[in-house]
DNA sequence: GCTTGACTTCAAGTTGACTTGAAGTGGCAA
DNA sequence: TTGCCACTTCAAGTCAACTTGAAGTCAAGC
């Protein structure tokens, strides 16, 4: 089964730029070209949820291209997945604590948040955690 | 008390540079000028804090400068407090899943990973969390 | 045979949060 | 008084992951 680039793009939701732009920095590849254009095989299909799988785990589309260049099928390093697990567990711990005392300063009766001793708290943990680059998550663009 | 720009960049963690971008965007505001030079309230430090506390919560710059450019003090909004709260435990739950089918296949004995159950479902899992701008988060740049 | 519109390339633009560089200023220790 | 160097401004650059636009190609349906 072959398929255009209108085609995966319809069935994997992805704009056909990104499909080029993927193909470009060697995440994907076609079949081969019917005239200019692009052909693919349906197994792009099965290769684009590897990589939305590694997106929303938090990997680059370097580290992603890392992942599978050998060979041809993916080359998934269990340590480096477990390593990965590990980082994003931290994560979670620190969204979880964020997330607790987001709720209680929503409910808190202190007339001003500076005087609530778990507002404080929430934001001795927040000056932690330094070190992140970009907006860790979320941003959702209203 | 009061602190010149590189007290304030070393007491902060952040750099110079930033500063001056935080109060050109109107996230902090110096007590005036020592001649050219910028003189900061001890103060300012506990609005980094809070600067650092909605980033790490995933709000943006200007969400955070939205929060408090009333008055002066911060003003936070109850009910929004209380929908990122939401937000968050959404994202919790997604990484928790997605940490759990990390250790999964990083631990699983399958050949290949497509072959795995677990694999598969991380790949559906992931394919339906489309619609995020950014890598989500962990962009640590090895 | 001709139009249509989905495809193509390539360069440039976008976004957010900064950083970097060049060129200038001025507070303060010696 | 002098000189250092931390500060200043402003413009431009960076980064990742795309998107957009202009200009061109071509397979297929009418």
């Amino acid at each position: 089964m072959i398929l255009d680039i209108g085609e995966v793009s319809k069935r994997s939701g992805l704009p056909a730029s990104t499909l080029r732009y993927y193909e470009e920095k060697g995440l994907i590849q076609s079949a081969g070209r019917r005239g200019l254009r692009r052909v693919f095989e349906h197994s792009v299909l099965e290769r684009l949820s590897l990589i939305a799988l590694g997106r929303s785990a938090g990997f680059s589309l370097d580290d992603i291209a890392d992942m599978f260049t050998e060979g041809g099928r993916p080359r998934i390093d269990r340590a480096q997945l477990a390593a990965k697990a590990d980082e994003l567990n931290r994560v979670i711990r620190r969204l979880g604590a964020m997330r607790d005392a987001l709720r209680h300063t929503a409910a808190c009766p202190a007339p001003s948040h500076m005087e609530c001793p778990t507002f404080q708290r929430m934001l001795r943990l927040a000056s932690a955690t330094r070190a992140r680059k970009r907006p860790s998550l979320t941003t959702t663009k209203a």
